[in-house]
RNA sequence: CGGGGUGUAGCUCAGUUUGGCUAGAGCACUUGGUUUGGGACCAAGGGGUCGCAAGUUCGAGUCCUGUCACCCCGACCA
């Protein structure tokens, strides 16, 4: 098999990747708009990828103590006023319930764009002593932002995630917690959905509005832009000193709590799209694709044929292999291409010449080869190859990562990069905002963060010659 | 929110320039049959307030005004 384009519906990668991007999304019927601008409806298969991704998730964050409960979908004004930063970060993009039936409401409400301030308020009537600490709550829920321009998954004006908040005795645990929450995420991303990361700080300009310190894992989508993957706050003591969160330590000593919040959304989903897929579509991690194994009868008409297909359907499923069977009656064509379009892991093919042999075929959705396999034993041989699956995908994004972030010595240098090749550029930065707000508005490349792990030894900002302060890497972002 | 583009069947679009009869095609869908190892074929059928609203006109998919949605590029952001 070459390498040329099947699926004629779908706009070429590299022609038009926004575009490219909207297709996979409706074709693999992931979600579909909905009548309010903004807001997706999102569809079986897509959901349950979200769902693969939030179960998973949730056993990590149980592992580690964290547990969950709802607040309230609505914030009173006040509420929401009361840490500054805070409310100046999110008032622009606030929808606002004004209206209870036909009467207007005393203080109108704010439908969540986040829950810091819900569970402050939570947190200041619950919290009393050092023994009610830490604190580690966590809820699965949609929150709105009223954006501008919005994308499916990656931007949308309601969207599901998790959002955690923390508290704790004092900023020395709470940033602990949060490097622990964002590792957390890193593993997540590579361990369930072969998505390769650059961990590191936020600049001041980009953090979180009411944050310390936020983190990020960047990842780096296929046109070489960025799409933060996940974020973790430390709040120090600042909400806690808005809200009085006080506890008595055990020298009867009133204190602030340290707190800390961090989340992954459903724009993950736009970025295991944008990381993994291609010209034939989809292609899902293994461990998170709703449908891992497809079996595709080449003679449906063939009874025997039928049968077999059936039995090892129901082999793999009793393994715990997510597989379904494709009985719909179109041709054996039709049902490679879409399997594929859909990026299920793994096909097998299994036809007369199969059966004769005692054999199927397994074609890889990552690496499009077909390989005789002997029945015996299929459920390990499955097993085995999905791992496989998932490590040549994480390795894949993994060396494109790399073979994308490249270092720049001048300012001209690293624009020439980033508008030629795209990708990420590793230079150093004095840290001022204005530095960074005049390279923003010049050329839309913005510090995307301060890695973890430095590379560099140069002492001068890369943009205004100054005095450096910390590495950082440059990027686009979605 | 600024600039540009597009709205006609589930999807992709033709028809709009120059207003004129009952609005078309391909794909998809339904039924029946033949097929089936990389998007099969034949036949019959269903599906439309032409984005929405108001206007001009004997007559509007076509002209005017407003409005909404979507796409692309900015600004804003997860």
């Amino acid at each position: 098999m070459d390498n040329k384009q099947m699926v004629k519906e779908i706009t070429n990668i590299e022609v038009d990747f926004a575009k490219w991007y909207t297709d996979i999304v409706k074709k693999a019927k992931l979600c579909e708009y909905s009548s309010v601008k903004g807001c997706m409806i999102i569809e079986p298969y897509g959901y349950a990828i979200w769902e693969n991704i939030s179960n998973n998730l949730d056993k990590e964050f149980k592992n580690i103590g964290v547990e969950n409960c709802a607040m309230p979908m609505f914030i009173p004004e006040s509420l929401l006023k009361k840490e500054k930063d805070h409310v100046e970060g999110f008032s622009p993009e606030c929808a606002w319930v004004t209206h209870g039936g036909n009467e207007e409401l005393e203080e109108r409400l704010c439908v969540r764009p986040t829950s810091e301030t819900l569970f402050c308020d939570y947190y200041k009537n619950t919290i009393k002593s050092y023994r009610d600490l830490p604190k580690l709550l966590n809820q699965w829920v949609s929150v709105v932002r009223w954006e501008k321009t919005t994308r499916p998954f990656l931007r949308s004006r309601e969207f599901y995630w998790q959002e955690g908040h923390t508290a704790h005795r004092d900023g020395k645990e709470s940033e602990e917690f949060t490097i622990k929450m964002l590792n957390v995420y890193a593993d997540f991303l590579k361990n369930f959905l072969a998505i390769p990361v650059i961990k590191g700080q936020k600049t001041d300009s980009e953090k979180f509005a009411g944050a310390e310190a936020t983190y990020t894992v960047e990842a780096m989508m296929h046109d070489g832009k960025a799409l933060q993957s996940a974020t973790s706050h430390n709040f120090g003591s600042g909400f806690a000193e808005a809200f009085k969160i006080q506890y008595l330590d055990e020298n009867g000593e009133l204190k602030y709590v340290s707190q800390t919040s961090w989340g992954l959304s459903t724009r993950i989903i736009g970025a295991i799209i944008m990381v993994h897929g291609d010209n034939e579509g989809l292609k899902l991690p293994p461990y998170i694709a709703p449908i891992q194994v497809i079996v595709v009868p080449i003679k449906m008409k063939d009874e025997k044929n039928l049968e077999k297909a059936k039995e090892l359907c129901s082999l793999l499923k009793e393994e715990g292999i997510r597989a379904t069977i494709d009985l719909t009656d179109k041709s054996p064509g039709y049902k490679f291409a879409d399997s594929e379009m859909r990026g299920i892991p793994l096909r097998i093919e299994i036809g007369p010449k199969d059966i004769e042999n005692n054999q199927v075929v397994l074609v890889r959705r990552d690496t499009h080869e077909k390989i005789v396999t002997p029945l015996f034993d299929i459920q390990k041989s499955v097993k085995d190859i999905l791992e496989e699956i998932h490590i040549n995908m994480y390795e894949t994004a993994k060396k494109h990562l790399n073979e994308n972030i490249r270092e720049a010595d001048t300012l001209d240098e690293m624009v020439k990069i980033i508008n030629e090749k795209s990708g990420f550029v590793r230079a150093m930065h004095c840290g001022c905002k204005e530095c960074e707000k005049k390279l923003k508005e010049e050329t839309t490349i913005t510090t995307r963060c301060i890695p973890f792990e430095k590379k560099l030894n140069k002492k001068t900002c890369i943009v205004c010659g100054k005095p450096a302060k910390y590495e950082v890497i440059f990027g686009r972002s979605y």
